[in-house]
DNA sequence: TCATATATAATAATTATTATCATATAATAA
DNA sequence: TTATTATATGATAATAATTATTATATATGA
């Protein structure tokens, strides 16, 4: 558990958890560390197997708490695939992703947040803001990523 | 298991079954059934319950196959929330869900697909089509209906 | 350094989903 | 209509992911 660090998200994240008044473990941190420096959006058992390697005893149970926490907190997404796997994403800016529908693949892609909003504000959409209250949104889009859809070619 | 119906949604997916060269048994036509009246985005509970009624010695086994098989022919659409429930959408039309976090409430909301398409074709956000082939996309809304944001201010 | 509330690890329990396989049945053709 | 056959079903077991429980350990703040 490093104290210095070049990594902003990471810095954010823990300023957050320690201002909402949850303490910072070493597991936790480790855990942080990972989402935040992640491109690949790990699953709870890819953070476990990471975490593992730093500290040998950590449970599972410890990863998904931290999970959960992390997510009600507003400072990690969730994504879900076709294939039932839950994927984690400590990149909370506005951007959607892309998931290939046979390999698993995530990839982000751009979301230009005021394009969307314009967007969201059509005369046809606004009216579900009247019913609801909202704090985000999820865009993802299913297809095959190149490798597999030439792979299906052949 | 009724030959007559005035649910043009349920003919066109039984329509496609056949033409597929599936056949059609009286629980699979229970299930499609369903999906296509229903509003309220059913779990794979939901509709085991519901084919029960008719056919009591249906297995949970069943469901699940038609619904893989229903989604595996883009019939059918899953809506996964947050709290890690599936649920099935027998409406592939083009639009969107705003899911309450608290009650897990799925309601539909418009995405105007002329719109959106427009949206996607961006400057900003066309780059991933070189990479990935897009068959579908899904977008969600995360918030609070209102009766959980009127009960969450009290 | 101490006190205390919170987090962790170990374990068990739960839940949703998938696999297996013998039997039943829908579709097709005779 | 009946026979044939491939597919679907139901019963059961197995799997996998997640959550619950609880005693112990530890981060935090005094």
């Amino acid at each position: 558990m490093q104290n210095i660090s070049s990594n902003p998200r990471l810095e954010e994240i823990i300023l957050k958890i320690k201002k909402v008044g949850y303490s910072l473990t070493p597991q936790r941190y480790e855990i942080v560390k990972i989402l935040s420096e992640s491109k690949n959006h790990p699953t709870a058992a890819d953070i476990y197997n990471k975490v593992k390697m730093v500290y040998p005893m950590v449970s599972l149970n410890t990863i998904y708490k931290n999970l959960t926490m992390l997510t009600s907190m507003r400072e990690v997404k969730e994504i879900k695939t076709l294939q039932n796997a839950v994927h984690f994403d400590g990149d909370i800016s506005s951007h959607g992703h892309v998931i290939c529908e046979n390999c698993g693949k995530i990839t982000d892609i751009g979301i230009n947040a005021n394009d969307f909003n314009g967007f969201l504000k059509s005369d046809i959409n606004n009216a579900f803001n009247e019913d609801y209250h909202i704090r985000g949104y999820s865009i993802e889009f299913y297809g095959l990523c190149r490798d597999c859809y030439e792979a299906d070619k052949n």
